[in-house]
DNA sequence: TAAATTTGTTAGTCAATGCTAACTATTTAA
DNA sequence: TTAAATAGTTAGCATTGACTAACAAATTTA
């Protein structure tokens, strides 16, 4: 029964309570790309709702009801992107928008076929993992590849960050879950990383190898 | 760039104006649930977009843009209920209202997609004509089975009226599209057919046999 | 610690889309 | 052919969710 707006406020704000605890405004606004007094008006609503914690000039607080109903969105959104990929063959690359507006169908039934369908997968295309019906998360406890020395034999199982634009790089680098990476060598000064993966030999960046959630 | 409301107006509208060329406010009012002033408000924004003609007091009339715009809404709802079914194992009888929601979805990818994964249907579950890219209908010469006599044999190739009660019904008389029925007797009196198909003999009211259409 | 900066709030407005009440035009029927 | 019924319109208002301008609190920094 929630609004669009609502739900999209809510996993923003879900989001940023991963990271940390007590969420501030100007996260969600910029997050949005919307003003601060509409988040703050949407802020009172939604404590209203019992979904938040709201107390003037305070960190904002998600309630348990909060947790819940934004993993349910989050649910549906991955196991969308998950169809998307499997069912309908899209790229890892192309599925986000779509499964951006997807995720406020109101239909269980819709995202339970698809659930089925999909044999019940724990993970989304990009490691993420989907949450149960219950609305509980598993945890994956994964390193990023630029913790790892030279050396180490890691699969990539996540990534930290899936813009489109990051998601056509490690298509043009043929990096995709599931491979193999050896680290060969890390450069002292800028911490490029050498790694060799499916036959072929690549240098990637810090910032590319912090992203890169290994296992 | 249309809005969910807009796109439901037009779609209503155009259904109406495939029976009468000329459409009244109050049809769309009872169509949509809405009150006659939020029709009135509507139609004169919709004009003003260059969907309708709309003169005071006079019958609406869609204009060719008009048409093309919904024949595209209307596109993207009967691929998705041929998609539920097909694809995803759902009844004919449980589409409509998942169908509904998706039809909103902005991304020509993912209905092209449905689209080729089909094969590119001519009908929906319920034998109704999908709108080409072009927007273009395919009109299907139907008989309604009420107009035939005793001892004609045809084949049920759609329906006029698809409300899950009239579907739920012909599940339960196994009535479904691509069936052979040889009309058995009429009766006089109040138009009841008795029908044989797939090894049974049915009995049908004037009002079911009205709205199954067949060749 | 006082000033500057950042963050959060309030008040007031706007657009979209709905509503009711009151009115007018058109159509139907007595 | 006039009265009643139906259909359509207008005016004014409510709600949702956005905005800007102005201000207040909290935090940072000089």
């Amino acid at each position: 029964m929630n609004s669009q707006s609502i739900e999209n406020y809510l996993k923003v704000i879900f989001n940023q309570a991963i990271v940390t605890d007590e969420v501030n405004t100007t996260g969600i606004a910029q997050a949005l790309e919307v003003s601060l007094p509409s988040v703050n008006s949407m802020v009172k609503k939604l404590a209203g709702m019992g979904l938040l914690e709201y107390e003037k000039y305070k960190p904002l607080k998600i309630t348990e009801k909060g947790r819940q109903t934004a993993a349910m969105i989050i649910r549906k959104h991955r196991l969308t992107e998950m169809y998307l990929v499997e069912k309908m063959g899209f790229g890892w690359e192309e599925v986000h928008d779509i499964a951006e507006q997807l995720e406020h169908i109101q239909s269980p039934e819709f995202f339970d076929r698809m659930d089925e369908l999909l044999g019940h997968p724990q993970r989304d295309p990009h490691g993420s993992p989907i949450p149960n019906k219950q609305g509980h998360i598993a945890i994956l406890e994964y390193r990023m590849l630029s913790d790892c020395k030279p050396g180490e034999k890691v699969e990539l199982k996540a990534l930290a960050h899936t813009s489109d634009e990051f998601l056509r790089y490690l298509n043009s680098k043929e990096l995709a879950l599931g491979v193999q990476v050896q680290v060969v060598e890390v450069e002292v000064y800028d911490k490029n990383m050498t790694v060799d993966y499916e036959g072929r030999r690549e240098v990637l960046s810090a910032l590319v190898c912090s992203k890169l959630l290994v296992s």
